[in-house]
DNA sequence: TTAAGTGCAAAGGCTTTGCAGCATA
DNA sequence: TATGCTGCAAAGCCTTTGCACTTAA
């Protein structure tokens, strides 16, 4: 893919160039939970031409500016999700591996508890919580 | 190092060899929060011979047997710590980079209500928040 | 012309694995 | 002897980076 012109919109001063749409595009649609390599599969579909490097690049950026949040959901690498305005945070369960989104007000609590008693000012909270969902519980494919 | 005797206790039926002795007390030393890279240091400063596939192969023996629990302080690499009785988070600080051990009853609560709103049964909570530390706030180094 | 984005390939860093040798039972 | 642990080296992955080319202002 040859950079195409300025697709109208800029993301925080940087131009919207083709790659970072197509990116942007799939990150929406993809609703969370992408790694950067299954973000690359999908983009090369599309366009056979992007490179992994750009993907990488195009992340860091988007992080940057705060259109994505980096998790890790698992041990080797990094999720990508749009950012979305509520604050979330992620269940997964081990049996089959699916992941659900979830909120909770105790977050909130907690984050203000640790500010009143470590003095910590907090700008980033990641809980992740790892066990068996009903399913798999039934099931049986808890050890 | 060649392997010596089998040292009195066994692990889990796995023999504790004197490299495997020799983790066990640096993680204990350490008191939490090292790296791979840094426990192969200081096993090699006492013992020249230890090499990092041990220290990998016996943090994963360490870990299925529930001594040591693997976390994601930052974007690179794992730290392992020895498994203490009380559940406790992490607190990073973006700008020195320190990191302070805290609990709160408000994480059993948030699982209690996990159980209750999604039927998921957790085994393991991970928490990170990173923020500023009050000395890294006073002192500007916050953005 | 200048600054910035891209693709390609190579390199970097962390972790795992294959293999041969050796120790323990 | 048989099992399992170790060191060494190589490979595997994920991610970053150097370079030359191209694009847009």
């Amino acid at each position: 893919m040859r950079r195409n012109r300025n697709e109208g919109n800029a993301v925080g001063g940087h131009p919207l160039t083709a790659q970072r749409r197509l990116l942007l595009d799939l990150l929406r649609d993809a609703g969370g939970h992408v790694d950067a390599r299954e973000l690359y599969r999908r983009a090369v579909s599309r366009d056979g031409s992007v490179s992994l490097a750009t993907v990488y690049r195009s992340l860091s950026l988007f992080k940057r500016l705060g259109l994505v949040d980096e998790r890790r959901l698992n041990r080797v690498c990094c999720c990508y999700e749009i950012r979305q305005s509520p604050e979330h945070q992620h269940l997964v369960c081990r049996g089959c591996g699916r992941v659900i989104e979830f909120r909770s007000p105790l977050i909130g609590e907690l984050i203000e508890s640790v500010r009143r008693e470590h003095g910590f000012i907090l700008d980033r909270a990641e809980l992740c919580l790892e066990g068996y969902c009903p399913e798999c519980n039934s099931e049986g494919h808890a050890p």
